[in-house]
DNA sequence: TCGAAAAATGAATAACCATTCATTTACTAT
DNA sequence: ATAGTAAATGAATGGTTATTCATTTTTCGA
């Protein structure tokens, strides 16, 4: 499809694309038949290709599936990133990002949401898991309580609790995350963002409206 | 062990003690191996029992994996029955034992929550699993809700939206037990219990203190 | 256009694991 | 005590599945 100046790129993007249609039938089967049932023969077949085809491009079903938590990780922690770094936005208006965000249509997909689950639910066994996002959940957390930090000082909020106030938020958008997955007929997306408002406006009430 | 007056009531017991104690090695083992990765072999062996007694007392492995999800979900939606019944306590009284039940020591043990986190990330591949637990879930954001709107026309707190507050109560609680599974060195039990405390000290501020 | 090298295929393999059931063990009523 | 019944055992079975690799297809420089 995209051209390349050389043959050697041409065909390195080309091992990048298909470890990329692997990686997305992953998410797809992992959302359908669950972590503990998908077979490498779903995602082949999810994936239009022949069996052999993920040993050949990841040697293995668990470094696929290493890979596929790689794969969301690094896209909601890019989106995050470009956020935090726009120069054009005050401190308030970071936040409200922030949460915009993390209540959008690419991040509360609920085949992403069930491959997120899918991986806490085994943390506990497989430390692995964990060591692939633990550093850039702290990073987050960091970045959020610096936000906060900074709103608390600009608008003069004498009780506000900056790494608390991360933490809760934090946990309380895991929990909405949880129930959009599980119970997506009970909350709607924007309800959820709703909730989020709210408990944003009860620590910074000038700045947010619940 | 337990002695029994009939020889009926006797092997009753004793099945039931049975099928206890391999829902008690289950819990272990999925915490221990990940739901994905528990045998039948790891199951009986961690109850020192042989290898086709889970078919003998549950037919089947899923059929097993079922009632242990049914037992924890039991348990947690009894303990907060108490709560709910108990004609001594004030509303507020009420609502200070439901969080520190949802933070006390037989929530929070880590082998259940990884039980309970693992059968999350599957319900949107098996319904099942939901369907176990909608129930009660809907039963006690019900008893919550009403709490909250006693305690906002007690305390004459107009501003107070009971059913947002329930919603983001609950979501907030999923989040800290998550955190409390996967990152055991971060977020302290005590801590987790008092974010939720903050929160709804925001919500209650006669009643509760951060 | 052609040939070498990389990529992809899919049938075969070997390991694993839930379930079965013939046999053994434990219990209880007479 | 003993026969009869229920519970438990664990070796054997059959189905499933990740991985391998000999073969085929595609790519691309010369």
């Amino acid at each position: 499809m995209a051209a390349a100046k050389h043959s050697a790129s041409k065909r390195s993007v080309s091992a990048q694309a298909r470890r990329k249609q692997l990686i997305m039938a992953t998410i797809k089967c992992i959302a359908q038949k669950g972590l503990s049932a998908v077979t490498m023969a779903d995602i082949t077949t999810e994936a239009g290709l022949s069996q052999g085809i993920v040993n050949l491009h990841f040697q293995s079903k668990e470094k696929l599936l290493i890979e596929t938590l790689r794969y969301i990780s690094d896209e909601y922690r890019s989106g995050l990133d470009n956020i935090f770094h726009d120069p054009k936005k005050t401190t308030a208006e970071k936040i409200t990002a922030h949460i915009r965000y993390d209540f959008s249509r690419t991040i509360i997909d609920r085949n992403k949401l069930a491959v997120w689950f899918a991986f806490w639910g085994e943390t506990k066994s497989r430390p692995t898991y964990l060591s692939i996002c633990a550093d850039y959940i702290a990073d987050i957390a960091s970045n959020l309580t610096q936000l906060f930090a900074q709103l608390k000082t600009e608008g003069n909020y004498a009780n506000v609790d900056p790494e608390l106030t991360c933490v809760c938020y934090t946990a309380l958008a895991d929990g909405l995350w949880l129930d959009l997955l599980v119970t997506p007929k009970g909350l709607k997306p924007k309800q959820a963002y709703n909730v989020a408002m709210h408990y944003l406006a009860t620590q910074f009430p000038d700045h947010f409206q619940a």
